[in-house]
DNA sequence: ACGCAGACTTTCTATTTGCAAGCCAGTGGA
DNA sequence: TCCACTGGCTTGCAAATAGAAAGTCTGCGT
């Protein structure tokens, strides 16, 4: 599959770096499913509607750039594989918070619906990426955190981890 | 030039609306650049090594989403064309941020350099794009604000304020 | 042995991107 | 007056990418 580097791979502004592997219209919502738990190819791809050559090619350049891994897994005793968010992936959360806050300030859904927000799970309230809880004050770690998609759901769904390695 | 809506223009997902419009290479570089003050069409075209038309089409599918304006004003004596950012523009502040600290953090320059930093001009200490300077306390509005890009001056260079309008 | 499901891979076509070159309007100089 | 120049697009054409559909491969379960 061997990606290829593209020429901005090792610009001096960071903000161009992080376009090299980020600026496209799938990655970051691949990313974003991952971040709510979404593993599988075929979730992926039937939650995006994108076709197979291109997730395929996509998810090949982000384990590449190390923001996921792919790994095995037994499923009624067979191998399978899932894609894991690393470290690097998982913390793009701060990206996609102001993403989503500038989303919902400035452009308008078809259907309007109550704004996605973050919650930390101990005092049920909303947050932001930090390491205190903007509500309680109490320290907060990626798995105190959940993401409330009211559209999808009336429960907010937690954090997935990162792989520990 | 009518810009067509891609298909996500609105999904429910801020995310998603958000990356309908950003989700692109050249988007967010440009928008960086209008951020630290560029305003005309071969000042753009130059820094970001980009085609002209591919340039010309940005900046209009930009203009079209509300994020930058284009504004005539007059250079020595001939009327020409410059594109300002609007608050939704300017707004991107946070986003562009977080891109910074991650691609800081996860990705490599070709030559090592001191990192990017958003400084507080009063107390000329680094600080993010919060209401508060996280290093004096003091309110911090944009005008306040400057980014140092230490491989490009050893002066941080004031943010760009947004047209009012 | 057969069939099935998941995860690709291939093929083919439509769309988008990017480079190079050309165009056009305003201005200032010869 | 005519020419060159500069900024800002537009056009033409080639290359890359996206997408739909079909094919492949692997490991089971029956």
């Amino acid at each position: 599959m061997s990606t290829k580097r593209t020429a901005w791979a090792d610009v001096p502004c960071p903000i161009g770096r992080a376009i090299d592997v980020l600026g496209d219209k799938w990655a970051l919502l691949i990313l974003r499913n991952a971040t709510v738990g979404m593993k599988r190819f075929d979730q992926f791809r039937e939650d995006l509607a994108i076709a197979d050559n291109v997730l395929s090619t996509r998810l090949s350049r982000l384990v590449d750039a190390r923001l996921l891994v792919r790994v095995p897994y037994r499923d009624d005793g067979r191998t399978r594989h899932e894609y894991r968010l690393t470290a690097a992936g998982a913390d793009l959360l701060p990206v996609m918070h102001a993403l989503a806050a500038w989303g919902q300030r400035y452009t308008e859904a078809a259907e309007p619906a109550e704004p996605m927000t973050l919650i930390h799970r101990e005092c049920g309230h909303e947050t932001n990426p930090g390491d205190k809880c903007v509500h309680c004050g109490r320290t907060v770690d990626r798995q105190d955190l959940a993401w409330l998609r009211p559209w999808r759901s009336p429960e907010p769904v937690p954090l997935a981890e990162p792989v520990t390695s």
